[in-house]
DNA sequence: CCAAAAGTGTTTCACTTACACCCATGA
DNA sequence: TCATGGGTGTAAGTGAAACACTTTTGG
């Protein structure tokens, strides 16, 4: 190592907190862990940064492992960084969070059968470490900022109808919309594509399905634009 | 060492972006580095993170180092990890960005003499490492943040006037405010005491003084209160 | 024909914006 | 008395919120 330090210096861990969206609600993913301190316990996963590897890979090496899906909308959330926030020694980890699209089949397939699983975000089992602190920042970030950034698209299939929509935003803000005020208003920004595709076997009249105009937004932000619900 | 690793550890510093206002407009603290690399260059204050040194501990320390002053805004921005951003060795920094009160002679005293000064934060000199960035995203932060939480009640004296505040809200912005609708707006937010003290020594009407009513805006935002400009 | 969700406009109210003049003070 | 910033109200326009019925489809 070409330098000394006049001190020690703590580990560098990333934690991700994945949320996914299904008919009963947001849900984070949770490995269940196998080893001391906790064992047992429910935790976020995440594991030590390598000395030659960027923040954001590996939390995407996270993600990856836990749900076979690369690229999703992650964001850092915030770095922890508590003395005892370990009780075997100084550990700092830096937090994101992650959306996926829980109807994508490979993530199912990838969170069967292993000692990870979803649960409510807004109830989750005991959590070890700090994790339930980290849990409830994400939260909080993903509420304030699903309001004027166009996340709640990242949690939905390309194609989806109004009502999916809503249903997003409702979920994480936790408080019912106006069917007609919140379609005015979605609808009025103009980045939604109206598709010539309909709902399929429902015992109800057929949504229209629509998609997300990812690159016109772009276009639209950097022109001062806001999206805002 | 308790433990053993599979990999090498990156070493972690913190970094502080730390925001003074003044008669010219927002200004930043930058330090002349005297070592390589980088020598002569500006950057911005910060330094190893101890072992057993929670991480907003170690940016306070900074802080005070460099200000003299212990009690101010303090929050922190995000983690910077790029592999190259430090030529010598892997560095992860934790930034954060202060708000002080340029007008506290103590913070005059501490930057006197030294290998420190203010500079315009919409346009620095050239600095070392990845500094250029980080003050940008700090901007970015603040900008964003005084809209819809009271910061700009950091960068004054207790005791203000309307004009000062409005000032301080047109530097961090950037942009004209309409006098009338700013104090009508401000003030129906019921969060200014008005006092029955005044300017001083002005060759003009003196302005009346108001102070920041923090307590009732912290009982006010338990409750769901929202400030914003 | 029934159940279930899709789809659609108008009115009201609150808030934002634009705007100009007199006042108090010290030089 | 002049220069400088302090202090004040109203009207017009824009956007948010509240609200109910008809349509389509499959069972």
């Amino acid at each position: 190592m070409p330098y000394t330090y006049e001190y020690a210096r703590p580990s560098l861990t990333v934690d991700v907190v994945i949320f996914g969206l299904d008919d009963s609600g947001l849900k984070v993913l949770l490995i269940q862990r196998g080893q001391e301190p906790f064992r047992g316990r429910w935790a976020l996963p995440g594991g030590f940064v390598r000395v030659d590897e960027p923040l954001e890979t590996a939390a995407r090496r996270e993600l990856e492992e836990e749900t076979g899906v690369r690229s999703v909308y992650l964001e850092q959330l915030y770095t922890f960084g508590g003395v005892d926030r370990d009780p075997r020694e100084r550990i700092v980890t830096v937090a994101y969070y992650a959306l996926v699209k829980l109807s994508d089949h490979r993530i199912q397939a990838a969170t069967d059968a292993r000692d990870a699983a979803w649960f409510p975000a807004a109830s989750p089992p005991k959590l070890a470490f700090d994790h339930a602190t980290i849990l409830q920042s994400a939260l909080t970030r993903l509420r304030g900022k699903v309001r004027y950034q166009p996340l709640g698209f990242e949690l939905l299939p390309a194609r989806f109808t109004l009502s999916q929509l809503q249903h997003v935003y409702e979920a994480i803000l936790d408080r019912p919309l106006d069917k007609r005020n919140f379609r005015k208003k979605i609808l009025g920004m103009g980045l939604l594509v109206e598709l010539n595709e309909f709902e399929q076997d429902v015992a109800h009249r057929a949504a229209r399905l629509y998609s997300f105009d990812q690159k016109r937004y772009e276009r639209l932000a950097e022109k001062g634009f806001n999206f805002e619900l």
